[in-house]
RNA sequence: CGGGGAGUGGCGCAGUCUGGUAGCGCAUCUGCUUUGGGAGCAGAGGGCCGCAGGUUCGAAUCCUGUCUCCCCGACCA
């Protein structure tokens, strides 16, 4: 993309209404706009960042055998007075009249609509286990949004239902969610730690939210040191489910908590080894057992003819409020330091003389290798100098910068800076694109 | 929902106390110069001062009401 031509309304400035770091940098490298409280519009270089993070989620929702499908955002009020959550989530749901004065609502959560859908297609025990689950947009009429996209009354998220014959094998599902979690935050470039969560009105007994470590965090959260240490998930087959289950129970041996759930023995058997710090909830996972399939009715026939109630656990990705998570994560005082796996481009493309004829050519033509090589570039085609196009670079923190001018061109080399460290080499300029693609 | 703060060109702010032609920096447009870390000079465009009433010869400024946004707390993917 050439930036002469693309909309990246970026700021010099830090508007007065962000307080948090990311909502800074979210506002200023332009990625949303807010559009009212905690209602907020996706700018191209936003819209990129989340296509990527969903990419990994669905990717690896997919890998654990989860079906991808696409429920509405508005839904009839009937399957939540089914549920009895019609009356008990409150104001916090968004509930709207239409023309014919039937009663609405702006979908918070699924758990209603994909027992009904499930049930609607589902006849047998054969028909066990399934786990369905999509990626849309939720509203939560937070009493209080706050901190940009982290917490958003409008925000993305991935939320999955699972379906089982019993608890065993609902059990299964659930560590097939919790391992894909690990896989997906991790691809993300994240050390998200699961910690044994209050269950809230989600209700069950069993579940962990998966928390990144940050100051701005609203969560307070207590955990053993072993946590600050990522976890190598990759030779774990998902489909052993002893394997899996005792692999799972490693990693539950080191205590991790939120506040909801501390324990006080446990943290005092972890002795000077217990951290204390605050996170961002990125993920939460949850058993539940029969609460909605027994309160609407749900069954399908068992081996022996008679009807069995399936048991659930539903699982939940806040999609959008990983962009903010991962620039908490991820920055420095210059701006935004994107991983690579969800950077909107691999590499700014950055022409420190756009009137210099020898430049201007080298760049276009650099332009045409990276996209042949199938490398997003950023193109810095525009008539500005050098200083406002580093400080526009780092501001908005693609991996890689190539850095075209008079004085590389004439001994035919180019500047590769690696925005993580601020590594600069100089690369001949025929073989840049091939060092970029390798390390990709 | 309790407590605090703020609404003035696209962004950041001053002006309000003490009423009298709406200002500054950045950004934008034009021209010239400049060009390896947010350039310089000259010129230009853009705001019924959140909205509605009221007081006054005259309101960004005083009074009343109202809407919106931000922060702390309680609540929450």
């Amino acid at each position: 993309m050439r930036l002469s031509r693309y909309f990246m309304p970026v700021l010099k400035e830090t508007p007065g209404e962000a307080q948090v770091i990311s909502h800074q940098l979210m506002l200023r490298a332009a990625m949303i706009r807010q559009t009212a409280a905690g209602i907020y519009a996706w700018l191209p270089m936003g819209k990129r960042v989340l296509a990527n993070i969903e990419r990994i989620v669905r990717e690896e929702q997919d890998r654990a055998g989860a079906i991808e499908v696409l429920m509405p955002t508005i839904q009839s009020s009937d399957l939540w007075k089914q549920s009895g959550r019609y009356d008990a989530y409150g104001p916090e749901m968004l509930r709207i009249t239409d023309r014919h004065d039937r009663e609405m609502l702006f979908s918070p959560t699924a758990e209603e609509l994909f027992t009904a859908i499930f049930q609607n297609g589902a006849r047998s025990y054969r028909d066990l286990p399934r786990n369905l689950y999509q990626i849309q947009w939720k509203f939560r009429d937070e009493v209080r949004p706050r901190f940009g996209v982290l917490r958003g009354r409008e925000f993305l998220m991935k939320d999955a239902y699972s379906f089982d014959v019993d608890y065993d094998s609902a059990v299964h599902s659930y560590n097939r969610m919790f391992i894909a979690y690990m896989r997906t935050f991790a691809r993300m470039g994240l050390n998200a730690i699961p910690m044994q969560a209050d269950t809230g009105p989600i209700g069950g007994d069993l579940s962990h939210e998966f928390i990144v470590l940050a100051p701005t965090g609203e969560s307070d959260v207590f955990y053993h040191e072993n946590w600050l240490k990522t976890r190598d998930t990759s030779a774990i087959d998902a489909d052993d489910r002893g394997a899996l289950a005792s692999f799972i129970d490693g990693l539950n041996a080191d205590y991790a908590a939120t506040d909801e759930k501390r324990d006080l023995a446990a943290e005092s058997a972890c002795g000077a080894a217990l951290k204390q710090s605050k996170g961002i909830e990125v993920g939460q996972v949850f058993y539940f057992g029969d609460k909605y399939t027994k309160a609407m009715d749900v069954t399908v026939q068992g081996p022996d003819g008679q009807p069995l109630t399936p048991q659930m656990g539903s699982y939940g990705i806040g999609v959008s409020r990983l962009v903010g998570a991962i620039i908490e994560a991820c920055h420095d005082e210059a701006g935004i330091v994107w991983p690579d796996a969800v950077a909107p481009f691999q590499v700014a493309l950055i022409n420190l003389r756009a009137d210099d004829a020898a430049c201007s050519q080298a760049c276009d033509k650099l332009y045409a290798d990276f996209a042949a090589a199938g490398i997003d570039v950023l193109y810095d085609d525009r008539d500005e100098r050098g200083g406002a196009k580093f400080a526009t670079a780092d501001l908005i923190g693609l991996p890689w910068q190539v850095i075209v001018g008079p004085k590389g061109l004439s001994a035919g080399v180019v500047e590769l800076k690696r925005r993580a460290t601020g590594e600069r080499i100089e690369v001949p300029i025929d073989a840049v694109v091939a060092k970029i693609a390798g390390k990709i």
